[in-house]
DNA sequence: TGCGTTTTAATTGTCAGACTTTTAAATGTC
DNA sequence: GACATTTAAAAGTCTGACAATTAAAACGCA
């Protein structure tokens, strides 16, 4: 943890580089204390400035936290499933946002993933993971309910179905995949119709759920995925006959 | 994209955060380009160092990147799947090394996204995906091979299976699944005769990609969780036995 | 002694200004 | 028109200062 010559990138990049190393590996365990930023700044011999834009990158990737005064200083962060989860939907929302994404790939993607859940789901589901979709059910059919809305209990929903497999892992990786898929889930209008029959999709699985039928789960996804991709198609398909003909199913 | 009141967390923090809004709402696209550092602390009224380290803060997030020179600055960058695939890899490794995270749970996790993408990965499976899988096994039954060198061939491997599904997203989303488990799997020491029962299972697996046989590549898929949860259970409890007995399955 | 208060020193946060390096455009030269 | 030179804008780095925060140490008092 000392080299840095002055070759291509920049020294705070190098730095920052370094120390992330130092974690990775083990080499700094967690909750321990970084040399403080002057005494960083003399073994790397830079200024204390150039430390500091080292320490900023890490603390954006939650590898350390700082806290000010005496015996105050940088330490190593043990990285939480939130802030994990946290990361992941960032970066996974502007992978969408930004890579010309198909609906249908995202969405392959997504219930491919969610399916991979399911039967674990089904298995270890507790009560309370039921009441909590039982609940996000009656909310989805609330009069007066706006799309975003709608939208966001759709997420709560599905959330709730995957934390049912009880391994924290899984639920971590799969927050990236359906937070992601809401602002695309976001620009479809859902008519009372379409409403009606995501939430009987919705009570369906809660059923299979109750029952440990992780097979009727894994069905019910999949036709909640077709006509998931069918109600996309119609209103990218409206959406083009309104406005100029443009390629074919890209959205953002 | 001007407020900052002087409360709770760091100017860079609250500068950093208003910046990645605009990015993530879409208010700012993709290759555009920011205020140069001097404007943008004279538009928050704060220090040219202030901004710098907010800046880092995007950067390390690979928000933006930053050219020097005359028409030079801080651009919007386009996340590319590669950028994306390294983040999440990072925050899953941290995850799981830090976390107490139990090897059953990673591994069934791990097992189960992969699972999920058997069926695509059979389905749409290229000649060149079959060689590279093919190739890995060879590198596998390669005499002199490394435990490290191993586990790296068995990360290519099953990367490979993965990218079978043709699916951008899903590819990304299992990266930090596969990789991340690497380190766990480097702790397990991989005698002659654990070698060649994955390598018959890996074997097997390309055989049914072959045929299109996804219901036979998940099965194969959970023999091989099955055999690598088993061996290390057995490394772990000689290594208990060796030295002080510990708590139950918690690796890191 | 024991407990509350004050002081102190370490450390991060912020600022101001200077200088260096890089880079592309503008300008000049042939 | 092609090539070399100048120029200006911008990020990168450095120095030095001061403010704000905080835990430990010192102090005072009963």
């Amino acid at each position: 943890m000392k080299i840095d010559p002055d070759s291509e990138s920049d020294l705070s990049a190098q730095i920052a580089e370094a120390i992330r190393e130092a974690i990775m590996t083990g080499e700094m365990n967690v909750d321990e204390r970084l040399p403080s930023e002057a005494d960083l700044a003399e073994q790397f011999d830079v200024a204390r400035s150039t430390i500091r834009e080292a320490l900023k990158r890490l603390a954006a990737q939650s590898l350390i936290r700082t806290q000010r005064g005496a015996f105050g200083g940088a330490f190593v962060r043990r990285l939480s499933y939130e802030d994990a989860s946290q990361q992941l939907i960032t970066t996974s929302t502007l992978l969408l946002s930004m890579n010309d994404v198909s609906f249908d790939t995202a969405c392959e993607a997504r219930f491919a993933l969610e399916k991979s859940c399911a039967v674990l789901a089904a298995d270890r589901r507790s009560a309370v993971q039921i009441e909590k979709m039982e609940a996000e059910i009656a909310r989805q059919t609330s009069p007066g309910l706006s799309d975003e809305d709608f939208c966001a209990s759709d997420v709560a929903f599905h959330r709730a179905l995957v934390d049912s497999a009880g391994n924290p892992v899984l639920s971590y990786q799969l927050a990236g995949a359906i937070e992601a898929m809401q602002p695309l889930m976001n620009m479809i209008t859902f008519t009372a119709r379409s409403r009606a029959e995501i939430v009987t999709l919705h009570s369906g699985i809660v059923a299979a759920m109750e029952r440990h039928d992780g097979a009727e789960v894994i069905a019910l996804l999949t036709r909640l995925e077709d006509y998931t991709k069918s109600l996309a198609h119609s209103v990218f398909a409206a959406r083009r006959k309104d406005r100029q003909p443009t390629a074919d199913a890209p959205v953002a």
